[in-house]
DNA sequence: TACAGGAAACGACACGTTCCGTATTGACAG
DNA sequence: CTGTCAATACGGAACGTGTCGTTTCCTGTA
């Protein structure tokens, strides 16, 4: 597990790794109770049995914190299938995303929040869709792709096209308070909607 | 012109609308200039040559004075067109509205901050949807059923649906940082892909 | 000995409210 | 038609509160 953060192997007192992670849990548990916007730096350094001075020394802002927490947190949730079956993994991976924005308030309202943030700070916009929504992108392209080579797709689908018809409804609904989440039932619909228009235009 | 902001025909002295209409265009000034989030209800008030208090009295946050500003803005310019021609008529309100967004960045910076602001304000989100999208996804919602009924739809296409499949990208990368928003080019063949995917699953 | 970390305090700033004095109106009386 | 009055809007200034990000001083640890 390389650590790819590792502050230039300086010969003297290491970074505690146990307020690192209560400092993330921290942030998490009060987006999880207050929502996102309350949550301040002073109380997640109280939560967490830790100084605002640490916070500070590591991160720029809460919305960095956050950022950090919840990609340690999507990173196992979010993982893209690969069954061969175009249709059920797309329809897989969307009920989880939709199930953990959900379910575990600790991941929905923080996330929400952040992007809300990201709306007046650049730099945290820029961590939002380097670290925690590029990656995931790039593994929907990468498995669209291969469905379209396999002959499930038509020849010239356009995958971005498709993932921004496939997810931007979610975030739609979520941002914009549009109703609740989409049902399993509405999933399936609009996978099958979007693989359905997935041809290009004559 | 019946005022439905009547105050219950008080005998004294009125409302002055030069302030108002003051206080309104400052704020999206600002808007533009700053970003939604670092504007402050003072510097509205300074702006607008006002006190603070006569804001205070008459809305109860720095979002809702924007949300006002950007419904009397949007009122002229995201009307639904109905030519006949669905395509054609999606594609031009859908390019209205970019363009809006796009070249008048007193629309465009406020509409963002203001979304952002509705998720840790929840009467303020009930404004946002109430006044400023839910009549205009109606206009969105009336045409589509009229064209269905027309003949030009699948008979059970369902337009609520078809909206989200429209719309939803644009916020998308708005609110998500994905890249810039739609071309010409590219809402053309997102409205062309919608229209084909409205049909049910088999 | 160099750095991580805790505790406490700081100045700056925006919040939303309050007080006070002034300006403007409609209602009513003559 | 005209003068007076009560009611309200408005501007200006100040207030207490809370959070920000920083700083200071100290202890703990490799």
């Amino acid at each position: 597990m390389p650590d790819q953060n590792a502050p230039a192997r300086t010969p003297h007192r290491p970074r505690s790794e146990a307020s690192r992670r209560a400092i993330l849990d921290a942030s998490l548990d009060l987006c999880a109770e207050q929502g996102y916007g309350p949550v301040t730096v002073e109380a997640i350094a109280a939560r967490a049995g830790v100084s605002k001075k640490t916070i500070y020394r590591w991160w720029p802002s809460k919305g960095a914190v956050v950022l950090e927490a919840l990609d340690d947190v999507a990173n196992p949730a979010a993982d893209f299938p690969d069954s061969g079956d175009l249709r059920a993994d797309l329809v897989a991976q969307m009920e989880g995303l939709v199930r953990g924005l959900l379910s575990d308030q600790r991941f929905g309202r923080a996330l929400v929040g952040l992007i809300a943030d990201t709306q007046h700070d650049p730099r945290l916009a820029r961590g939002l869709v380097d670290d925690l929504f590029h990656p995931r992108i790039e593994d929907a392209r990468r498995r669209l792709a291969k469905a379209r080579d396999a002959g499930q797709l038509h020849q010239d689908a356009d995958p971005d096209l498709a993932i921004e018809l496939l997810y931007a409804p979610l975030y739609y609904r979520l941002l914009l308070h549009q109703g609740s989440l989409h049902s399993m039932d509405e999933l399936r619909v609009l996978v099958d909607h979007v693989l359905r228009s997935t041809a290009p235009p004559a």
